[in-house]
DNA sequence: ACCTACTACTTGTTATAACAAGTCAAATTC
DNA sequence: GAATTTGACTTGTTATAACAAGTAGTAGGT
């Protein structure tokens, strides 16, 4: 009930507190904090402070609030992605951790697009069209990750009604569209309204963005980002030497 | 100044505008956004709607404050740590890309890790020791990431001084213990307290976690993660078919 | 010329208050 | 008994108010 350090505000003395709490296992996985009113009534302060203080934590991650419900603590499971080579594909990785992926496709347009995505497809100037499809991944029944992807014309064309239902790479590969190659970039962002609303998260939620071109024959076919949420999803990666 | 959505809270149109501003560029980063009594007056609602609206873009990582100054749109450069197989390191990968590294020891002493520490690096029961090591990287003399190691006690005792001022895995390979493969996973956090003040960052903060364990001749030797600020790198991947 | 103190800004913390809206179970009605 | 209503909880949004604390320029004194 001290506080422990003069310098911090009271709403950081209280989430720490609660994060000690978290962690010792006072309150597993799946436990609902107090009310706002009963921790009011524990530290004596006003709402703003301990709704600042649930704050915190939410913002780190380790818990989430329902309206009407209350504050749980999250789950921390998450779910690997193997960046291998050779390549393997997120969706065998999946069924051998045993989750059960689910597509729903959000759009699937042919669009022009920007000069960088342009560059990258090497779209020739006098035709600069490329498809364009977003689709929502659940792991679990759960929206776990947007798929936007860049794909050629003419495999878009051919092969629309397949990718609306399925994860683009395989799909590629049973058409004979060998990948070659993959390159990647993982970074960090977070959620903007949009992915809020696609992923049910709250606005600026971490997020892992998966940036990749796919080759073929060292001719770039595929240009895209999967955007996961970041409390429930990783990465796997193994280097070598030689 | 419409609303556009009757269904968002205020907070939520306010930070959506604001951001659209910074996209379309009325805000380019560095610029200082309107303060909060402008914004009041602006948008004719209470300051605590409009700190909420600032407090999402900050969510964001598209603006960050400072006491007393202002709201400021961030920078939104990256630095790129590539995993490539062969292996090359953080250094020379960042010296590539004409930024400035130094480190600032933490802490280094022998510790007794946790159990799964000592079961990744088969540490054996009755000398159940590894040295810790935590050091802050700075690149271009600004906290970007804090390095979190585990060297198996030989190691740590015989290069105690040239781990303290330099990256791990080239001071290994110097003194002969080539690393022949890493195994790594990448994940999102977001920043604890002790993080927070490390890194220089708000309470929250979004983290990018490179967690690794390094083999020589396949006996772990090291184990540890990188926790980097997400708003400031990114790792690069290539992945190939054969 | 230099240092200090003041002042007018900025954001940060915290309190009190009221109502909106989601949830859930118990009581009421059909 | 089943469906509906009510009420007591929960968190979410927003307003007003006051003071703390960091910043930066300016006026005043040495």
């Amino acid at each position: 009930m001290a506080r422990t350090q003069k310098q911090n505000p009271l709403h950081v003395d209280i989430s720490e507190q609660i994060h000690q709490q978290i962690i010792d296992g006072d309150y597993l996985p799946g436990d609902k904090l107090p009310s706002e009113r009963e921790l009011i009534e524990q530290w004596q302060v006003s709402r703003i402070t301990i709704r600042r203080a649930i704050a915190n934590l939410v913002q780190q991650g380790l818990v989430s609030t329902h309206q009407g419900k209350g504050a749980f603590v999250t789950h921390q499971r998450k779910v690997i992605y193997t960046l291998s080579s050779p390549l393997t594909f997120l969706q065998d990785d999946l069924v051998r951790q045993g989750i059960e992926l689910s597509i729903r496709n959000i759009t699937f347009e042919p669009v022009t697009p920007s000069s960088q995505v342009r560059k990258i497809l090497q779209l020739p100037d006098n035709k600069p069209t490329a498809y364009l499809q977003k689709k929502l991944l659940l792991a679990d029944s759960e929206p776990g990750c947007v798929d936007i992807t860049y794909t050629l014309p003419e495999i878009g064309q051919q092969l629309e009604s397949e990718l609306k239902q399925n994860m683009t790479f395989p799909v590629l590969e049973r058409h004979n569209w060998k990948i070659d190659r993959v390159n990647a970039v993982i970074e960090c962002t977070n959620a903007n309204l949009e992915l809020s609303q696609y992923l049910d998260v709250p606005l600026g939620h971490p997020l892992l963005v998966y940036r990749h071109t796919a080759y073929a024959k060292e001719r770039p076919i595929v240009h895209g980002e999967s955007i996961s949420r970041g409390d429930r999803f990783c990465y796997s990666v193994d280097l070598h030497s030689s």
